[in-house]
DNA sequence: ACCTGAACACCGTTCAAGT
DNA sequence: ACCTGAACACCGTTCAAGT
């Protein structure tokens, strides 16, 4: 049922990496075209959620009748694929020097990562129930080098990975939900307030209420690549 | 837009603990209830997924007819709180005793938060999204509580919950969608090895066919809690 | 207090047809 | 090769009404 999304390429999509500054051509008559339906995709997930990306509205937007898409693409399912894969783009130094610095070059990647999937906070909840693209198997086969580089033995290799990949994801998944609801908070500690006696540890290290995201994100990671680092 | 979730308790809900093991009454004329809702929410859920629950097919299993169900409840939303919230009850012992062994407790807890989860698939992509409920609180609270006895400092505590609660996530959440299309892996294997060259790393330590997710959620979890253990 | 059907304003997608 | 409108089979929810 939710199987079979990957691979299917539609009749003339070729990957793309959209460049997605905000596209605004004199929105005359530019024909259809793969590239400004992902873009345009893009840019109404960012202003409306996941919810809000509607086939309909979306080929309003772009300024064709509402079937038109389904000539440049199979189905919803791939606008989102495609969506996903051109906002996860690693614009980074790729090679470059052997560096020394393989923990700094981690932390680099990660926090990249993250940043990237908080700019269109739609992404990262849609990420784990797509196929990897392109992209995330870049940023993957470099976060495997890295660490391999930093001596992580190859029977590590695979767990090293997995366990920063779930903790990006965790972090960036709860952070960009609680972002578009501050009222939650709000509720949930009043809640607590009113439960003190419930949750007395939670309470009083005020959890729901901490607003440092970045500095947590960030001292959390250390932790985690303190308990990957090579024993010596 | 999505804000203003949590707290409307609707017109008559109190939050239940409803009991789900897959109420096989008469299917005669119990009458309806909003126990029995959020159980046969839960049922369609672990059988359709999230998009195969609808109030209108809801509405039909219960045997009533499509608009009864908004007396008891005020939309669509409210079912997936209430649904997720039954599924993430901790029953595991609750004080007990002082025991010294908190890596052993703390590990305990995580690793029945995670498969509860598994239990229903569909719960972990919710949960983000959704307001913390009772349930997560009581974990959270049990964590903290677990965590605190054994050494972590106040300051700590926050990054620390926070960062096990992103690991689990993120496991968790992957886990469960990579669990629902093994077609994926294979097509991405499949591009993967046309692709060796590219990717190298990942291909060499074969990363998206490692089928032990058990055992690398235990062993990532160990080197998170590794990170996090005291310094002494 | 509890349940209902008709109706409204939407969806994604198929299909046969236009240029 | 590219785009279209009409139509189908669905949605969640409002509302006025029934018992």
């Amino acid at each position: 049922m939710a199987a079979k999304r990957s691979g299917a390429q539609g009749k003339r999509s070729q990957r793309i990496g959209v460049s997605l500054q905000s596209v605004q051509e004199p929105r005359s008559e530019t024909p259809l075209s793969l590239e400004r339906i992902v873009a345009t995709a893009v840019e109404m997930l960012d202003a409306q959620g996941v919810e809000g990306l509607t086939m309909r509205k979306l080929a309003d937007r772009v300024g064709s009748g509402a079937m038109s898409l389904y000539w440049h693409v199979d189905n919803k399912e791939q606008v989102f694929d495609l969506a996903l894969d051109s906002v996860l783009e690693y614009r980074g130094s790729p090679q470059t020097v052997e560096s020394q610095d393989w923990r700094g070059e981690a932390v680099h990647m990660l926090e990249d990562w993250r940043a990237s999937m908080l700019r269109h906070p739609w992404s990262a909840a849609l990420l784990p129930r797509r196929a990897l693209g392109q992209n995330i198997l870049n940023r993957l086969e470099l976060l495997g080098k890295t660490l391999s580089r930093a001596g992580v033995a190859d029977a590590d290799l695979n767990v090293a990975i997995w366990s920063l990949w779930n903790y990006v994801m965790g972090a960036t998944i709860t952070r960009a939900s609680f972002d578009r609801s501050d009222d939650d908070r709000a509720a949930a500690q009043q809640r607590l307030e009113h439960l003190s006696e419930r949750y007395p540890t939670i309470e009083r290290t005020r959890l729901l209420l901490d607003n440092d995201w970045d500095g947590a994100f960030r001292k959390g990671l250390d932790f985690v690549l303190d308990g990957l680092s090579p024993r010596q």
